[in-house]
RNA sequence: GCGCCCGUAGCUCAGCUGGAUAGAGCGACGGCCUCCGGAGCCGUAGGUCAGAGGUUCGAAUCCUCUCGGGCGUGCCA
């Protein structure tokens, strides 16, 4: 992948095969899309592999041949060790000072990708967590909110404008369904009291009405329309103070998990914006009447279902605002990808969305990318996995969950570190962020199967772990009882042993890649647990302080780095690193 | 019915967009501190990559079909 060359290292290496390459006598463009540089499948083969495969094409030669001349005029220098041909690929191994020094020294730099990269002209708007918050905020919440604030902070690393957005579903019908709920059975003081639960309350209160009374759910409308007709009547009061009450809640959990927005703009907000975007849309020529209600067909596009913008009451749907939020997003901010963090199920939806906007011929509609991801399981009567019902009341709330973790992280601290100062403050750290990493591990698209005990495990590939090498390194650092040395003062060859570690830190940069392109925060979790295991094994074998002065300086100069590097991985994920745990 | 997603070790997952002998964690079993943090380290066992075709020098990865599981399928979000 071309994007290997992140490095100076690598950089080099590229330079050097092409020379050899032209050398050879073959034409320099037609060769380079096939100088492919990748990690060995076994590291054991080298620091860097190519697969002599399309070269040999262009070359007109056999692989395995290719790669014996390539492995014999690229020379070594100070950069390159070795170069061996073993079959068809080609393997380079780096000199290890110039590998140590270079990576040691680019983090300790906080030089890209290491540290945030320059600003570039990418305008990213990440529309993430989104609550309804006439719903209760459980486990599903959770998901949309911590990939969503991850790749916020990805995108910010990698040099981009972001604006991350709370979409707040803060309109509609299941506004309307609470409203009617407290309207009818409501109180006050329960409200105000424990707002989340209380709601959640209202929630399967109104459930079970509106299954004896289906005129219920005609009340809810009427409510609906009473509020979208824009004046100042009790509905619109209604809806003021449970929005308010609603938002109120929601920074607890927002809080605890160090989440944050650019902006906090509800559904509610583009009410205004609704008409002009209907317009926009009338004026394309798209809009159709169907059975009263207007439609946008998309069936030239392979969608079936047509985009409803308009119910044949006259009141508005999801798709409407957030067609008005598109237009509104291109004219504020000028964004070159708009992503949506939002389950699975709602594929056909972003899909609708988009394919509006291209019918409309409209370019914001390349923007547009559903970020989508697997649903929250839980563990059913027969032992199947089923999804969560919080219409039956069997969900779970978010903050149960970190309540239950931070607990037994305080047990663990008081039984391995009794002495630990700010041990409760270090409890919610480590116990909200394993949590949060555990959610982040695995791909987007996998269902998380919520089970109290992988969720609080803290051993193997888990958050406690990460962190706890963090722990160690920062202990370490402090029991040196001096400063960090300086770079230019280290014999970098004392590294030599420590290449597991530097090799593991060099692939950095294009995991953060990765990341971004793929909206996949997993890549880097699975970055910080590869780069803790080297650490664990590395200060198994190798002590620091006891070491002699050239030695214990390199190493210290590395601890430093592993330990920024580490911090700053676990920070992209939303994720603190504690310096004691 | 149609559309989309998933299927890799007993369990939970990686596998860097087609490359070399498919890797981790948990669980099981066996080891490791007179030494900077044992939330750790090292090792053993465990695989028809759901199945069958196809493309390719090369397939867990791409294509087709089958099976299994899930999600979605005009006036909810």
């Amino acid at each position: 992948m071309q994007t290997l060359r992140v490095t100076r290292l690598h950089r080099h290496l590229h330079d050097r095969v092409l020379a050899a390459l032209e050398a050879l006598g073959i034409d320099r463009a037609a060769a380079e899309p096939g100088v492919r540089l990748g990690p060995p499948k076994n590291r054991d083969h080298g620091d860097v592999a190519l697969g002599a495969f399309q070269l040999a094409k262009a070359a007109k030669k056999a692989p395995p041949a290719l790669a014996g001349e390539l492995a014999t005029a690229i020379t070594p220098d100070d950069v390159i060790e070795s170069v061996s041909a073993a079959g068809p690929f080609v393997n380079f191994r780096f000199q290890r000072a110039a590998l140590a020094q270079e990576v040691v020294g680019a983090v300790q730099n906080e030089a890209a990708p290491y540290g945030p990269a320059e600003s570039t002209d990418q305008v990213v708007c990440i529309d993430y967590s989104s609550p309804n918050i006439a719903k209760p905020f459980h486990i599903g919440h959770m998901r949309s909110t911590v990939i969503g604030n991850s790749l916020r902070r990805i995108h910010r690393h990698l040099g981009a404008t972001v604006h991350g957005i709370n979409h707040l579903g803060d309109w509609g019908m299941p506004f309307a369904k609470m409203m009617t709920a407290y309207m009818r059975f409501g109180n006050e003081e329960q409200l105000h009291a424990s707002p989340m639960r209380y709601m959640f309350e209202l929630y399967k209160r109104y459930g079970k009405a509106a299954e004896a009374e289906p005129a219920l759910d005609e009340e809810a409308a009427a409510h609906f329309r009473a509020l979208e007709s824009g004046e100042d009547n009790e509905e619109r009061r209604m809806w003021q103070m449970l929005r308010d009450e609603s938002l109120k809640a929601f920074q607890g959990p927002y809080d605890r998990l160090g989440v944050t927005f650019d902006h906090i703009t509800g559904e509610s907000f583009f009410e205004d914006k609704m008409a002009g975007a209907m317009e926009r849309v009338t004026k394309a020529g798209v809009l159709e009447e169907s059975d009263g209600a207007e439609v946008v067909w998309l069936k030239e596009q392979g969608i079936k279902q047509p985009c409803i913008l308009r119910k044949s009451d006259g009141t508005t749907l999801y798709h409407t605002r957030d067609l008005a939020a598109v237009f509104y997003r291109e004219q504020t901010f000028s964004p070159t990808r708009i992503l949506y963090v939002v389950g699975a199920e709602q594929k056909l939806h972003f899909d609708q969305l988009k394919g509006v906007l291209k019918k409309m011929k409209e370019g914001i509609a390349d923007a547009v990318e559903h970020v989508p991801f697997g649903l929250v399981l839980s563990r059913g009567e027969a032992g199947k996995w089923e999804k969560f019902a919080s219409r039956a009341g069997n969900a779970v709330f978010l903050d149960e969950i970190l309540d239950e973790a931070v607990a037994k992280v305080r047990t663990i601290i008081a039984e391995k570190n009794p002495d630990l100062p700010d041990a409760d403050a270090v409890a919610e750290q480590v116990g909200v962020s394993a949590i949060v990493f555990n959610d982040l591990k695995a791909s987007r698209i996998k269902d998380v199967k919520f089970d109290w005990d992988s969720m609080l495990a803290f051993e193997g590939d888990t958050g406690p772990y990460v962190q706890y090498a963090c722990a160690r390194l920062s202990s370490i650092l402090r029991k040196a009882e001096t400063p960090v040395p300086a770079i230019d003062a280290i014999d970098f060859a004392q590294l030599v042993d420590a290449e597991r570690v530097l090799l593991t830190m060099m692939d950095f940069g294009t995991v953060v890649q990765r990341a971004a392109d793929q909206s996949e925060p997993s890549a880097i979790t699975n970055f910080t647990l590869a780069l803790a295991g080297e650490i664990h094994s590395y200060l198994r074998e190798h002590h620091v302080l006891g070491a002699e002065p050239a030695v214990r300086d390199a190493r210290l100069v590395l601890v430093d780095a592993a330990r920024r590097l580490l911090t700053t991985a676990l920070d992209l994920l939303g994720i603190p690193a504690p310096g004691q745990m």
